[in-house]
DNA sequence: GTTCGTGCAAAAACTTTGCATTATC
DNA sequence: GATAATGCAAAGTTTTTGCACGAAC
């Protein structure tokens, strides 16, 4: 089987973050395990924008040879180092993973009824954030900007809180 | 003793915070327990602006009669209720409390070497986000901004990552 | 062959819960 | 006196870790 045959999401190019990653690997003497390509390639074929490391598990369950646990939360950790996924915390307990590398920078809406993610971006948004930053003497490296409310769809269910 | 002589934080008033928590817990049918109201001067007395449930636990730690840890748990989730605290999660596996009843909105700017955290405001920013939301037709009730980076005093100490 | 990664189960960190007892209204 | 809160210890969640074995370089 070819490996693009396994791509459900055609904006995103395995063979690319593979090299990406393999890159990154190298640079780091870490080694391409074939759980971390399982990985990986999971997470393009789940193609949901946003997944917890549970998510992950739950794919590899009845799969065989099995992934553990561990190594998911293991690699998940090794992919956030060199950009390929960003790490979020949307006010749930468990951490929550995107695909970054390659994607446009963005921030969030989070709908507090249904539980669904919008991703926004704002240029004048970005720039402030700086100028806040710097007015502060601080020197920004990345944020994280969540908005919280009621998105279309629940609103117009009559959902007011 | 009087009420006012443990005040540590001058900018705080107890007796302004106890009978909005009384009114409160009277609407919603609760008690007002010692506990409860320890927990309360205790949070001011403690002037951090930031602090975690296990802070609490750790001040009554040699205190008698004791507050157990069960009770600091549950009295935080009463006191986010009315708005008399806010809930943050700033990356760390915990989350963190301030004082919300009396104060000014605010986000943070929060420093990725030593943890500091900074606190600001920003009109525009406060339009702004408003503005995304309602142009994706979400309705905000909230929202959390964090900013991390390097504080100028970590900065300055030649910190670079 | 050396080094790193994996699976497993156990532990860790933080938070919540069941239950008998006690305090508040 | 009815109802709600407390303390304790036990259990829940999510994530991390120690270690012996196996895979990748």
């Amino acid at each position: 089987m070819a490996r693009s045959s396994i791509r459900k999401n055609p904006n995103m190019d395995l063979d690319k973050l593979l090299d990406k990653f393999e890159d990154y690997l190298q640079r780091k003497s870490l080694k391409l395990t074939s759980q971390r390509r399982k990985i990986l390639e999971k997470i393009l074929e789940m193609d949901k924008t946003h997944f917890t490391a549970d998510d992950l598990v739950d794919e590899f369950r009845d799969e065989r040879p099995r992934v553990s646990k561990a190594t998911v939360y293991r690699t998940l950790s090794v992919l956030v180092e060199p950009g390929i996924l960003e790490e979020h915390q949307f006010g749930d307990s468990h951490k929550v993973y995107e695909l970054s590398e390659g994607r446009p920078h963005h921030d969030h809406l989070i709908c507090t009824s249904c539980g669904s993610i919008l991703e926004f971006y704002n240029e004048a948004m970005e720039a402030l954030q700086d100028k806040v930053a710097v007015n502060h003497g601080f020197h920004p490296t990345h944020h994280s900007q969540k908005i919280y409310g009621l998105c279309a769809t629940c609103w117009g269910k009559g959902v007011r809180s």
